[in-house]
RNA sequence: UGUCUCGUGGCU
């Protein structure tokens, strides 16, 4: 059972629920784990028809369970779902408090998420880090800087959350300080800087941190090369573009807008004529 | 062995 439960993770992951569906009809027994893997893997595969019909079929939902749906939910936007499953609940855990807070912020309610939040009975790093992520996307910086400070401990997704709320030009200043006095920082947290920097349209900084990298993947690559097609050249997007290991969409639109913004319709569409995918 | 929080463009 345990093979085949890893083999329903592993599918669910990948967001093949259907294959994922074919390896949990075949276990003779199914343990709870193979209940909730399947689950989550229909939620992860977007299909929250399937994961409420599965769900009524779970002999003894587990609190796992209610809140794995609980979370699909929650971030596909469906908060009286979320508020039903939640009240519905016979037994709350942390990750149902966390995962009930996000639904509001999802829904847009920050006051109503604040409320939840100050009624918790009980909080962990995550739930901070939801709070301070909320209020610095709306761009309530102050407000997460507080809260910040209130904190009993930071992990890397702090820092990240308070980092995302000094994207915005007059917080440059402090957006590098806090960066550079950081104690922990990752991948996450070195794009951020970038992307500010590229939104904000500091291409020399954008650039010189970029480099500074430790490593890049290609969400790096994007945030520069969108840059780039901002704020500068079409030879200079080109020539990023040629260095980068792989490309996605979002790349391929980069050069291509580079090149629209400078009037070069020929090479876009030369350009265009190449993408190995034409959305 | 499982569930919650942090990063990438344009149009709307």
């Amino acid at each position: 059972v345990h093979n085949a439960n890893d083999l329903i993770r592993m599918h669910g992951r990948l967001g093949n629920a259907a294959k994922a569906r074919e390896i949990f009809d075949l276990i003779p027994v199914k343990d709870r784990l193979s209940w909730d893997y399947m689950l989550l893997a229909y939620t992860q595969g977007g299909s929250i028809d399937e994961a409420w019909r599965i769900f009524d079929q779970i002999p003894q939902p587990s609190v796992f369970s209610f809140n794995i749906l609980l979370s699909a939910l929650s971030q596909s936007g469906d908060f009286r779902g979320a508020r039903r499953i939640f009240d519905g609940m016979p037994q709350w855990d942390v990750v149902s408090w966390n995962s009930m807070l996000s639904a509001h912020i999802q829904h847009g309610d920050l006051a109503a998420a604040q409320r939840f939040f100050d009624c918790m009975p009980e909080k962990t790093i995550v739930s901070w880090n939801a709070m301070v992520s909320a209020y610095a996307a709306k761009g309530d910086t102050s407000i997460a800087k507080l809260l910040f400070g209130k904190m009993p401990q930071w992990d890397v997704a702090s820092f990240n959350a308070m980092l995302t709320g000094f994207d915005q030009e007059d917080y440059v200043l402090e957006l590098r300080r806090f960066f550079n006095a950081l104690p922990e920082a990752n991948f996450v947290s070195w794009t951020i800087v970038l992307t500010a920097y590229a939104r904000i349209g500091h291409l020399f900084e954008c650039q010189a941190l970029f480099n500074a990298m430790p490593q890049r993947d290609i969400v790096a690559y994007n945030v520069m090369l969108s840059a780039f097609s901002h704020h500068s050249t079409g030879k200079d997007s080109k020539a990023l573009f040629d260095t980068m290991p792989q490309w996605d969409m979002l790349s391929w639109t980069s050069l291509l807008n580079a090149y629209i913004q400078e009037g070069h319709i020929d090479r876009a569409k030369r350009t265009y004529d190449t993408m190995p995918m034409q959305d």
